[in-house]
DNA sequence: TTAATCCCTGTAAAGAATACAGGGTTTGTG
DNA sequence: CACAAACCCTGTATTCTTTACAGGGATTAA
């Protein structure tokens, strides 16, 4: 099948699918003599497995890993439980940050008094300026994949 | 005060302040005479602005719309809260995809039955190969940096 | 024949920085 | 004075996972 059906089936976008291929998570895919690229239904399959993976946030490289361990079988078996923990706990530690500014987002959005026509500046905008909202501003860290904001790093003067 | 200096009162690095500044979320710095940027208070408590906004994971875009009403001062105050709400409501939602799929994690890796030595399919990849080792798989949606998984797009065929 | 649809490669964009290459300046020490 | 360390400059590449587009070739249907 060309690679505009693969995409219908699976749900992958074809730049996605082309993606896929140069990163080295799809098998490179045969070409017929007019250079398309022709795929079977182990594609399909494959392509649906990166695809659910992808559901559960997971990083290409630990979705490469998993298709290495699937493809040799047992061998190397627990590293599976392995990258399904760490993916696991990085998860927990994503929820636990929102939940610490969701809360300090709940805060600052009280701090609005209402009054704006006589000039008065927002307390919200006072409150950002201030820095000082909240008890533990400074100790909020944004995490998202797999980096964290730097806070504390050149402050050694 | 020079850029190095600032980067160790503001706590942000260097680069980021270079970058802010082509991003237009500083005004543009003076330069000394040897082309090196200059700096005053002013932009210390910009820096500091923005590195709070940052922490609570507010894009670039929203800085800069929150700066603007914060120097025009009243007119505009109500867009403030708006900005603010509209952030909640993304980090709520961030929050619940995460929890849904953490839910979706945990069910997975207790698909793995322990007994890889005899040559059998590690339990999760099976399920990841199924797709069906959870009932909503397919509605799990990935939301990060306002961007979610595409799941339902080409699949009209 | 022509238009619509499909496919190809390669590059840029998104967000929010970080890092480095290759060069100039300042400051402090010997 | 000479030299090194530390600072500054611009510009580009990298991260991550796609999406989008430019500019071209192939196939199919009307």
């Amino acid at each position: 099948m060309r690679i505009g059906e693969l995409s219908k089936l699976s749900g992958v976008a074809v730049e996605t699918i082309r993606f896929y291929e140069n990163e080295g998570l799809i098998p490179k895919a045969a070409r017929s003599m007019n250079n398309y690229r022709s795929y079977t239904d182990s594609h399909l399959k494959r392509l649906q497995f990166i695809r659910h993976c992808r559901s559960l946030d997971m990083s290409l490289e630990d979705i490469k890993l998993l298709s290495d361990v699937g493809a040799r079988r047992n061998e190397e078996a627990c590293k599976v439980q392995e990258i399904i923990t760490r993916h696991m706990k990085k998860i927990d530690e994503q929820i636990n940050a929102l939940k610490e500014l969701r809360q300090h987002l709940g805060l600052l959005s009280l701090c609005c008094h209402g009054n704006h026509a006589n000039g008065e500046p927002c307390g919200i905008i006072e409150g950002l300026n201030s820095g000082a909202c909240c008890h533990n501003c400074e100790n909020l860290k944004i995490k998202r994949s797999g980096k964290k904001a730097e806070t504390t790093k050149s402050s050694t003067s």
